[in-house]
DNA sequence: GAAAATCAGATTGTCGACAATATTGCAATA
DNA sequence: TATTGCAATATTGTCGACAATCTGATTTTC
């Protein structure tokens, strides 16, 4: 048989809906961070039962923007200076590694990529739509963890990207002013298609080194508002007081 | 006010604890790779409704020890000679950067739980239990992590953890031997101790890709008796035809 | 006889209701 | 007045039942 190459269909299930809404609720800043979720108010809303949403949300809880306390509730993970101090520096870490594992599986399919999206970014910084801007530009830096040929590796950067992608939205939301429209990442492109692989990494963690600054200073003036808040994973016991309230 | 502290106190929840038991389960072999796990069954052995159950699947599914394809059901993940040289490598990386990051914290409290830990390893070598010997060992390699005060490092690890603790388990269970009994840690703890990072740093690169030949091989065997299955963290739709059997 | 259609059986996904626990406000008490 | 005890309420955790989907065998059709 010579059949065409087929996708496997997006599988449709209410649980992978929930938590598609809920990463996109949490990621561009439209629940915010502490706040906690009503499961009953929730599921009324988007018209599902408890059960499916819950499970969702034992998703995101392990997938780390969600923070559970049993019998307490379920919260947006807070954002302090140094959790981002934590994802920038365990970026950089993962970012050299990921382009020494993707350096000799760099093709003509890579390259084209590479300027797909690099484009794109380009394209984004022209709209209005900030959320836009920040998923270009961490989708033109997920290239390198996606061509590592490293699941592993791959997971690990897509949870940092999830926090990353919450720390930026955040930013931009709290000095809502557009993002500065210069193009960063002409020289980053350029020393992914060269030959110097070392030169490549070092750009890559001074590069990332570059608004890390602006966004630990915005964290600092975050953690002003909201002092005294803990919770992990699921061990500790402090409650909350945020109210919940979604729209 | 001049109050003692107190930890918080341990939350009781079915889920925790399904959470927990199947975790064992997987880590030490019970439950074998790509092994279908039946949700009525567990939960009617459990004597626990299958809600809680779920949840506590997704949690696991999340952690990359269990694999769901949608209407189809959730599996141990399968082990391969790829997946094993991945979580090498990238614990290489993340034990480098632990160390970079725990150096400067190390206090006398530190030693004294690298020595306790290394204690427990040896003590762990005298006795039977395999399963013994490879918690020991993976708890004296986390104390870079902990110590290293870097919280999403030590969440990557953790989840690094539970794959190589999978694979010792499964690697030792097949040979059906004791470990050799002789400590190859001395130099590790040592050098921990000592005022060259960099050494430090090496032999830990060196020191794991010890054993790192001996599991690869014995992944490649068991290659040999599954395959062609595949199955992704709820993306793909490849079926298993394994059988599912507790206990 | 082979391919397609159909039909039971089993398993997963979802639902609504109930149980367990925490929070809040108020009264009681020192 | 500050603290403790106790309803009343709200929310989370768990349960049993039903709906949706897959699997495999059987029947039907060509």
């Amino acid at each position: 048989m010579n059949d065409a190459e087929f996708d496997p269909i997006i599988d449709t299930t209410r649980r992978a809906e929930i938590v598609t809404l809920l990463k996109r609720a949490i990621l561009t800043g439209r629940l915010e961070p502490g706040q906690k979720l009503n499961e009953l108010r929730i599921s009324e809303q988007m018209r599902v039962s408890r059960a499916p949403l819950r499970e969702a949300m034992r998703e995101l809880v392990q997938e780390g923007i969600l923070t559970s306390i049993p019998y307490a509730g379920t919260f947006v993970i807070e954002v302090t200076a140094k959790d981002i101090e934590e994802a920038y520096s365990l970026n950089q870490v993962l970012d050299e590694f990921a382009i020494e594992r993707t350096w000799p599986n760099r093709t003509e399919q890579f390259y084209a990529e590479l300027d797909r999206r690099h484009h794109a970014v380009k394209q984004a910084t022209l709209e209005i739509d900030t959320t836009r801007q920040i998923e270009t530009a961490l989708q033109l830096h997920g290239l390198i963890h996606e061509w590592a040929d490293h699941a592993l590796l791959l997971d690990a950067w897509q949870r940092l990207t999830s926090r990353l992608q919450m720390y930026f939205a955040l930013h931009q939301r709290a000095r809502n002013e557009p993002v500065p429209s210069v193009d960063v990442h002409e020289e980053y492109v350029h020393l992914l298609k060269g030959t110097d692989m070392k030169a490549a990494q070092r750009h890559a963690r001074e590069h990332i080194a570059l608004d890390f600054e602006e966004l630990v200073a915005f964290a600092r003036s975050l953690e002003q508002r909201s002092i005294g808040r803990k919770a992990s994973t699921g061990r500790n016991r402090t409650k909350y007081k945020n109210p919940d309230q979604d729209n």
